[in-house]
RNA sequence: GGCCCUAUGGUCAAGCGGUCAAGACGCAGCCCUCUCACGGCUGAAUCCCGGGUUCGAUUCCCGGUAGGGUCACCA
C-alpha cells in the first residue's frame, strides 16, 4: 500500500474537519504515527495513571441522565461501588449526557439523591452542588451550580467532553481508521432494506461503506456545503488491505469476562458512527476514551452490552488503549405475564427507586437483598455473621450469577425484617421520622412529640435471642404501631365470632374492675384467667381442647376481647408491654368508650 | 431472522465425574402459645431434551429446545 499517499490523504481530511487541533511540527511528519506529539497525545500525558495499591479497582456509574431509576440501576452502583471500596481502589460517577433529546431537567440530582439514599456514595466524578440542587433552576445537567466535579480525571460530564472526544476522533482520521460519512438516514434506511431482503447482516459496514476511503474532492465538496456528516470507525484498519472491501464476518475475537470466562464473539466489522452529527460521542466510543482515560480497570455492567463488546474492543485498539477488563453481570428481571424479562424503567414504575423510598424501605434491608443477589455466598456468610457490617464480606466476580435474576419482593420483605430486626429501636425510630416527614407529613408531629412512645413501641418483643421479626418497611410499620397514637387509634377488627357484645361488655366491665396498672405480668394474666373462667370462657385454650362443649371458647378470646379495645385488632404483640407503653389513662378510656 | 448469553424445586441458589442433590424465601402441617410475630420440627417441590466421552454423568463435549439480551447518529 501506498502508505505516503495515504497518509497525505488521511491528513487532508483530519485538516479538513478538525481545522482546530494542529499537528504542528507532526503535520509534515507524514511517514509514521510514533512519538506524535498531537492534541490527544497530550491528554494521555494530562490523565496519568493512578497511584494506587496493587490490586486496587477503579470503577464507574455510567448513568444517562434520563430520569428514572430502578432496581437494576442500584444493582450496578452496589456492585461497582462494593468492589472499588473492598481493594482500596475508586469509584467515580461520570454522567453520560450525550443525548440531547433523552435528557430530562433535575434528573443528575435525583439520581444522586437516589442512591444516597441507599448508601451510595462516589469518591469522584460529579456530585451535588453548593446549592444542593435546590429547588428550581434554569439550566440543565452541566452548567447548572446544582452539581459539582471532584477529581483530576474530569471533566465527569460526557457533554463538557467534547473536545476530547475530538482530539481522539482527529488522531483516529489521521492514521486512516476513522473518517467522514455523509450517509443521510434515507440512504442507511435504503442500505438497510436491500441488506434485508437479501438477508444480509444490516449495517454500515465493508462494501455498503460508502464514505470509506471516498474520494477527497467528493468529501470536500460535501463538506464546503454544509451537509450533515458523522465519524465513522473504519472497520477494516487492521486489514491493511485493498480497498477494505472486507466483509466476511468468520473472524472471531475471544474476551475473558469476569464473571462468565471466555466468550467469543464475532469479530467487529461495522464502521460504527463514533461521532454523531452533533459533534457528540457515541456511547462506544465515549467509553473507551473516557474509561482509557480515567483508567478505569473494572467496566461492571449488564449483559445486555454483551453485543457491543466486539465494538469497544476494535475502538479500543484501534485508538492503542489496553482494554479494562470486562464483568457482564446478569439482568435484573420482572415476572410479566409468566414470562421473565429485563426490567424497564419506562414499563416498571413499580420497580423505581423511588416506590421503594417512598413505602419505606431502609437503605440496609435493601443493600441486604441486593448482596444475596450479587453474590451467591453472602447469604451463608450473613448466617455466620449476623452482626457484621457487610463491609467485611468480600465480593468476588467470581461468585456473580450469569443468568437472569427474577426480583423477588418476598425474599426483599424477609431479609428486610431480619435486618430491621437487628437495628437498634433509637435508629428505627429516626428511620421513621424521617420517613414520615417526606411521606407522611400528617403523623411527623405525632411521632416526634411521642418520641419516648415510638421507641417503645417498636422495641416491643425484640429484646433476648428470638425477638420479633415483623417490621419490613415504614408504611407497613406506621401501620403496625398506629394505634398508640390516639389520632390514628381505629377499631379495625370485629369481636371474636364466639364472644357476644353482651359477653364482651361484660368483660371489658370486669376487667376495667379489676384493673391495676402496676399489676406484675403474671398477676395480670391471672386475673384475665379469672375472668374468662368466671364468663364461661376455659382459662386454658387446652381445657377448650378437650372439652368444647363446656365452655363458649377460651382465655385467648378474652384477651382478643381486651386487645381490640386497646388496639382496635384482633391481633398485635404483648398486651401487657402494650398496656405499660399506652400508660393507664388511656388504657382505661379506651376500654371506657366502649362500655358508653 | 442473525449474533450472543443463560439453563438445578414457584423464587434466589450450592454443586464443580461417584452426594440420601446443601441452604434461604415462599408454601403446607405440627409444636410452642392469650392473638400475631419469633422460634423449633416435619413435609411437598429441582438437575430442559437427545446423543456422545466415561466403569459411572446434574457436573465434560456436541446437537436440539426453551428463556433472555442485542442488532441506532439511545445508552
Amino acid at each position: 500500500m501506498a502508505s505516503m499517499e495515504n497518509n497525505a490523504y488521511f491528513a487532508a481530511i483530519a485538516d479538513l474537519f478538525f481545522p482546530e487541533i494542529q499537528d504542528g511540527a507532526d503535520g509534515v511528519d507524514a511517514a509514521g504515527t510514533a512519538g506524535m506529539a498531537n492534541a490527544a497525545a497530550d491528554y494521555e500525558a494530562k490523565y496519568p495513571a493512578r497511584a494506587l495499591p496493587d490490586g486496587a479497582m477503579v470503577t464507574r456509574l455510567g448513568p444517562s441522565p434520563t430520569g428514572f431509576i430502578h432496581l437494576g440501576n442500584l444493582f450496578m452502583a452496589t456492585v461497582n461501588q462494593k468492589l472499588a471500596r473492598q481493594s482500596g481502589g475508586v469509584f467515580l460517577l461520570r454522567v453520560e449526557d450525550t443525548d440531547q433529546k433523552r435528557e430530562v431537567e433535575g434528573a443528575v440530582e435525583s439520581l444522586i439523591r437516589s442512591l444516597a439514599y441507599f448508601g451510595i456514595g462516589f469518591d469522584e466524578g460529579v456530585a451535588l452542588g453548593a446549592d444542593g440542587g435546590g429547588a428550581a433552576g434554569g439550566g440543565a445537567g452541566a452548567a447548572s451550580a446544582k452539581t459539582a466535579e471532584r477529581g483530576a480525571y474530569g471533566p465527569y460530564f460526557q457533554s463538557e467532553r467534547r473536545a476530547i472526544y475530538r482530539a481522539f476522533a482527529h488522531r483516529l482520521v489521521r492514521e486512516g481508521k476513522a473518517y467522514p460519512c455523509f450517509l443521510t438516514e434515507d440512504e442507511i434506511a435504503a442500505i438497510r432494506a436491500g441488506q434485508e431482503a437479501s438477508k444480509l447482516l444490516t449495517g454500515v459496514y465493508g462494501p455498503y461503506a460508502a464514505w470509506r476511503g471516498a474520494d477527497l474532492e467528493a468529501i470536500a465538496s460535501k463538506l464546503a456545503a454544509g451537509e450533515p456528516y458523522v465519524i465513522r470507525l473504519n472497520a477494516g484498519f487492521e486489514d491493511s488491505g485493498e480497498g477494505g472491501t472486507g466483509g466476511a464476518a468468520d473472524e472471531t475475537i475471544t474476551v475473558t469476562d469476569g464473571i462468565r470466562g471466555d466468550i467469543t464473539l464475532p469479530k467487529n466489522i461495522m464502521d460504527v458512527v463514533i461521532l454523531k452529527k452533533d459533534g457528540l460521542p457515541t456511547y462506544h466510543f465515549a467509553h473507551a476514551i473516557d474509561d482509557h482515560l480515567m483508567h478505569t480497570t473494572h467496566v461492571i455492567r449488564g449483559e445486555e452490552w454483551l453485543p457491543s463488546l466486539p465494538v469497544h474492543i476494535a475502538l479500543f485498539r484501534a485508538l492503542g488503549f489496553a482494554p479494562p477488563i470486562y464483568c457482564h453481570t446478569a439482568l435484573l428481571m420482572k415476572m410479566d405475564g409468566g414470562v421473565k424479562r429485563k426490567l424497564s424503567k419506562r414499563t416498571d414504575p413499580e420497580l423505581a427507586l423511588s416506590y421503594y423510598i417512598a413505602d419505606g424501605y431502609h437503605p440496609l434491608a435493601v443493600r441486604e437483598y441486593l448482596l444475596t443477589i450479587i453474590n451467591s455466598n453472602y447469604e451463608e456468610w450473613r448466617l455466620s455473621n449476623p452482626e457484621l457490617d457487610s463491609a467485611n464480606f468480600l465480593m468476588t466476580t467470581e461468585k456473580m450469577g450469569a443468568s437472569g435474576i427474577l426480583f423477588d419482593l418476598d425474599k426483599l420483605q424477609n431479609v428486610s425484617r431480619d435486618t430491621l430486626a437487628r437495628l437498634p429501636a433509637a435508629e428505627l425510630a429516626d428511620f421513621l421520622i424521617c420517613w414520615a416527614a417526606r411521606e407522611k407529613p400528617d403523623a411527623l408531629p405525632v411521632l416526634r412529640e411521642n418520641r419516648a412512645t415510638l421507641e417503645a413501641a417498636l422495641d416491643i418483643g425484640r429484646a433476648g435471642e428470638k425477638p420479633r421479626k415483623d417490621l419490613a418497611y415504614a408504611a407497613q410499620i406506621f401501620g403496625f404501631i398506629s394505634y398508640f397514637f390516639d389520632g390514628y387509634f381505629r377499631m379495625e377488627d370485629p369481636l371474636p365470632e364466639n364472644v357476644s357484645p353482651e359477653d364482651a361488655r361484660a368483660l371489658l366491665a370486669a376487667y376495667l374492675a379489676g384493673y391495676c396498672h402496676t399489676d406484675g405480668r403474671e398477676l395480670w394474666f391471672e386475673k384475665i384467667r379469672g375472668l374468662a373462667a368466671a364468663h364461661g370462657y376455659a382459662p386454658r385454650p387446652k381445657d377448650f381442647k378437650n372439652s368444647p362443649d363446656m365452655y363458649k371458647g377460651h382465655v385467648g378470646d378474652v384477651s382478643t376481647v381486651i386487645r381490640r379495645a386497646l388496639t382496635g385488632r384482633q391481633n398485635s404483640p404483648d398486651i401487657y408491654e402494650i398496656q405499660q407503653i399506652l400508660g393507664e389513662e388511656r388504657v382505661r378510656t379506651r376500654i371506657e368508650r366502649l362500655l358508653l
